[in-house]
DNA sequence: TTGAAAGCGCTAACAC
DNA sequence: GTGTTAGCGCTTTCAA
């Protein structure tokens, strides 16, 4: 075990309360008792207990984030925002990956629990919150982040993905494509869905535009490049002339699948591609990649603000909803007005 | 507060000794009385709260890990193999970012130190080790990751990377490019400089070859495109033919300059490129980057290994070093024989 | 097989 | 201004 206050208070020759007090509320002692404590705690390199801490006053100065995947530079910049909040109430994040599984997205959230923390902000793989209203019984608030809102009960920070996907499809019909493939999945995943929904709507309000699901494993890196390999032969027939990734990871992926083997086809001229999410790789692409952009640190500093509001005060549970915004880039231009 | 273990005790009819035995020692108790604490458990939805715990223990299970960049791929993967190391001794790992910045690691550490971690893992920004010391002295053990054994008194795991940069320098040289472009920095990170020293020896080792140092203010796509875009000009006038970029994310920058704007230069036909790291972007990218692959998720995996011996017996402090390994991929294909 | 109780390090209420 | 002390939730020793 490490140095305790209590030794510290016999090196200063004083009282563990006194010490207490200079480490907590300096005003209340005698600046020349402080500086002896001070003294003290520097020779005996005293660094305070947190479990103690935490123990006595029986919450952590800590908030758990549960990402989907850490991987995905989208959840760490989320992480970002909510550090950047938390830190102007003193308090810190605590990051923990799911690698999206529902196991450890379970275990983590346990975790946390036992930790005691302030609360839990969590983008839930399942549809079931019925762990999460447990929690929350037990006096753990909970956020949703980047998800809707079919349980009105918690607070939610999202960005609307039917109005996203519609906005991706949208765009890309007025640039003349009509034939388009949607790239995601797993599909029991609540935004991928919204998002396939958002552009299967636009699709649906265009006579002779169609719109096919391709369902990925993952939203990789790996798993884009597999399919936009396959997609190749679709678009060189005629088949397919514009893809929408349900990701950028995915939509990295796909544009490298298309664009590689013997017989590569041209972006944007035999198939347009938009990806969701703007991460910075996505600008850097070979060509530059149209995104859904989402406010990913606003999201995380939002989701913080609306902890301690529900922290605060028994009023309603607010749900905050951000309009996504398509960045156009090269990767989309429209069709070729053959 | 939530439910603690007395409630449990109270409700089950038994003492809190026996709760608390029948969480951490079942078979010292009788199969009935299990059956019974378990019911409690479950209708007050107990959770055991860890400060309390870790405060009676006096140790936590968990690890801490201080990555330089948590935004870099390298370090998740990094984190990754710790993990699952950690997992294998039931210990968990806890993620901390420095975003590149002293302060950060500082306080970073600090932190764990309060929560009296098992051990700090962790790629020092600062050349200074003084504080690593007194983290030490005070009981809890420290790993370098990634990094040179200036100070041999820390166990470490590192890959030589003045041998990556040699490696690297080499293949370029070996390719028939003889203008080498170093493009890394800020220069007082240990790895950087290793790289770069690695790399002008195998330049210096061959005549009429070459090489020049492009500083840059950070590890970032961003620094990589600026670099990029500026040493198109260089390339098309013939005073560049190779690009060394200190890591991946540079270099995938680095080649969007190069291949971007109304001028822009063919790879490997003007100029090869060879990056570091291996991350997976690098092979997915327009031109698939070369790059020096470092075992990372085993650095991560050795960097616990390591810390359990050392917390395990007062012998000497091991160093492990792997050797790097080239991946050679399109874009450093040899110079056209003109 | 179980119960009672000490004590981990800290904060805050209270007494002086 | 400072000292004394109860008690946060848990594990473990000792006794029964």
């Amino acid at each position: 075990m490490g140095v305790s206050i209590k030794e510290v208070a016999a090196r200063a020759g004083v009282s563990v309360g006194t010490v207490s007090n200079v480490l907590n509320r300096p005003d209340m002692v005698k600046a020349e008792t402080v500086e002896k404590v001070h003294a003290a705690i520097d020779e005996l390199g005293y660094v305070p207990n947190s479990a103690a801490q935490q123990l006595r006053e029986g919450q952590s100065r800590s908030i758990g984030l549960v990402a989907l995947d850490i991987n995905n530079p989208f959840f760490t910049d989320v992480a970002r925002g909510a550090e950047r909040a938390a830190a102007l109430g003193r308090h810190t994040v605590l990051l923990a990956n799911s690698g999206e599984s529902i196991e450890r997205e379970i275990s983590n959230i346990e975790m946390f629990e036992r930790q005691r923390v302030r609360g839990v902000l969590v983008s839930p793989l399942s549809e079931d919150l019925s762990r999460l209203r447990d929690v929350r019984k037990r006096g753990i608030p909970v956020v949703l982040v980047d998800r809707g809102t079919e349980d009105t009960s918690f607070p939610s920070v999202a960005v609307d993905d039917v109005a996203g996907g519609e906005l991706a499809a949208r765009h890309l019909l007025e640039g003349g494509r009509r034939r388009l493939a949607f790239v995601g999945g797993p599909m029991r995943i609540r935004q991928i869905i919204d998002r396939y929904r958002g552009a299967a709507a636009a699709v649906a309000a265009v006579d002779e535009a169609t719109i096919t699901s391709i369902e990925t494993e993952a939203l990789s890196l790996d798993e884009g490049m597999r399919v936009g390999g396959e997609l190749r032969a679709l678009v060189a027939r005629g088949e397919i002339d514009a893809v929408f990734a349900a990701n950028d990871l995915l939509a990295i992926g796909v544009q490298q699948g298309l664009l590689g083997g013997d017989d590569p086809v041209a972006i944007p001229g035999d198939v347009a591609l938009v990806g969701y999410d703007d991460i910075s790789f996505a600008a850097a692409a070979v060509v530059p990649i149209t995104s859904v952009r989402q406010p990913r640190e606003l999201i995380g500093e939002t989701a913080v603000a609306l902890l301690e509001e529900v922290r605060e005060s028994e009023s309603e549970p607010r749900h905050v909803v951000f309009e996504p915004e398509l960045v156009v880039r090269s990767s989309s231009a429209p069709a070729p007005t053959a």
